[in-house]
DNA sequence: TTGATTTGACCAAA
DNA sequence: TTTGGTCAAATCAA
């Protein structure tokens, strides 16, 4: 069942790939009638796998699938194919994932350990789940303060070879229409800092972290390099779980959450596979795509180099001249804006327009 | 004006 | 010593 759902997945992210490339294909017909091709050979497939009436809840596959998640869930079992199905979605395992890195945050907030997906039957373990239940970098390093040039001592800063730090590594198809260069794009906003020549590769690899660094102190990052062989496929990174969206006032489902998972057997065995943004189902109870912008997202980022934002949402952490301030309520009220939507047009705008964060700090820094 | 990206330099792990 | 990871000034863009 897991591959025709990771199947669906994929028919979706077509049409989401069709969707970012539109402006561009408008005047390429031949085009734009080979991705409609694609896309409708991709459901027609999988709707033969499901046998042609697949979503008739009435009877079939479907309906057995939807007899035993229900009788998973009312006996409440962990170890049940429930269980298995969550492990075996891409999506499913990445809330499963996401949302024990945020049950363990809560739990840490709270005392309660148990998070929404436990409710549901699923047990904490995976990739994810470090030894100590802490996340590696829970405490964020202190990148505020300019140790380099002050003098100050350099083992403050916490510098980690690969090898040292918790690594999840994907494979994520660039775009082969449009702009090619847009890095993948996986539900959150990221902001780059860097990005170095790599010895023998033929590309640089960049560096990422969460635009929310500062304000959540959110440790995740990402890595970015197309593979040398296959220019087409890029090798994603992920260092750190994402600790933004972790407030108490946090719904109980949290966005999309690609960064904290590791799709690898997916995208090993989806050579199609989504661009990062995450498989972002509409049957979902909660539309992440709020805006279509999570996955509108990689074309609201200006597509070619327009350089500006180029991967990075809305900017909501602080800038590079201010140290960040902490605003636990109005961080918790961003917090439950930005997990309501998705991350790139984020709802903050909507309330706080203009760098209401940094006004902040100025004024913080002031007093 | 503000925030993101670029890029050279710095630093520490290997 | 080499190399990967990060910093932050300079620059760009909205």
């Amino acid at each position: 069942m897991d591959d025709t759902i990771n199947l669906i997945l994929q028919g979706c992210s077509l049409a989401r790939d069709l969707e970012h490339n539109l402006p561009n294909l408008a005047n390429q017909p031949n085009l734009l009638a080979l991705s409609c091709e694609e896309i409708i050979r991709a459901f027609s497939f999988i709707r033969e796998r499901l046998g042609h009436n697949p979503l008739d809840a009435g009877s079939g596959r479907y309906r057995e699938m939807q007899e035993m998640r229900q009788s998973e869930v009312q006996a409440g079992s962990g170890g049940s194919n429930l269980e298995e199905w969550l492990k075996s979605s891409g999506y499913a395992q990445s809330i499963l994932q996401q949302t024990q890195c945020w049950a363990r945050m809560s739990g840490a907030r709270t005392g309660n350990t148990e998070g929404p997906m436990e409710a549901m039957g699923a047990v904490a373990e995976g990739p994810f789940v470090r030894p100590g239940g802490g996340g590696e970098e829970m405490q964020a390093p202190d990148v505020s303060s300019d140790r380099r040039r002050s003098g100050s001592s350099s083992s403050e800063r916490t510098r980690r070879r690969n090898s040292d730090a918790e690594r999840r590594t994907i494979r994520v198809p660039a775009p082969r229409m449009g702009n090619t260069e847009i890095p993948p794009e996986d539900g959150y906003t990221w902001r780059k800092y860097g990005q170095k020549e790599i010895l023998g590769s033929k590309f640089p690899r960049g560096y990422y972290r969460c635009t929310h660094q500062k304000l959540y102190h959110c440790p995740a990052k990402k890595q970015v390099q197309r593979l040398d062989n296959d220019p087409f496929t890029f090798e994603v990174m992920y260092r750190g779980d994402h600790t933004c969206h972790m407030s108490s006032t946090a719904p109980s489902i949290p966005p999309p959450p690609p960064a904290s998972l590791d799709m690898a057997p997916i995208a090993a065995t989806q050579p199609i596979s989504a661009s990062v943004s995450a498989p972002l189902p509409r049957w979902l109870p909660v539309d992440f795509g709020m805006g279509g912008a999570s996955g509108s997202r990689n074309m609201a980022v200006g597509g070619s180099g327009s350089g500006r934002g180029s991967e990075a949402g809305p900017s909501t952490s602080g800038s590079r001249r201010g140290k960040e301030a902490e605003y636990p309520l109005v961080a918790d009220l961003a917090d439950a804006m930005f997990n309501s939507g998705s991350s790139s047009t984020n709802s903050m705008d909507f309330i706080f327009p203009s760098s209401t964060e940094d006004k902040r700090e100025e004024d913080d820094k002031k007093d």
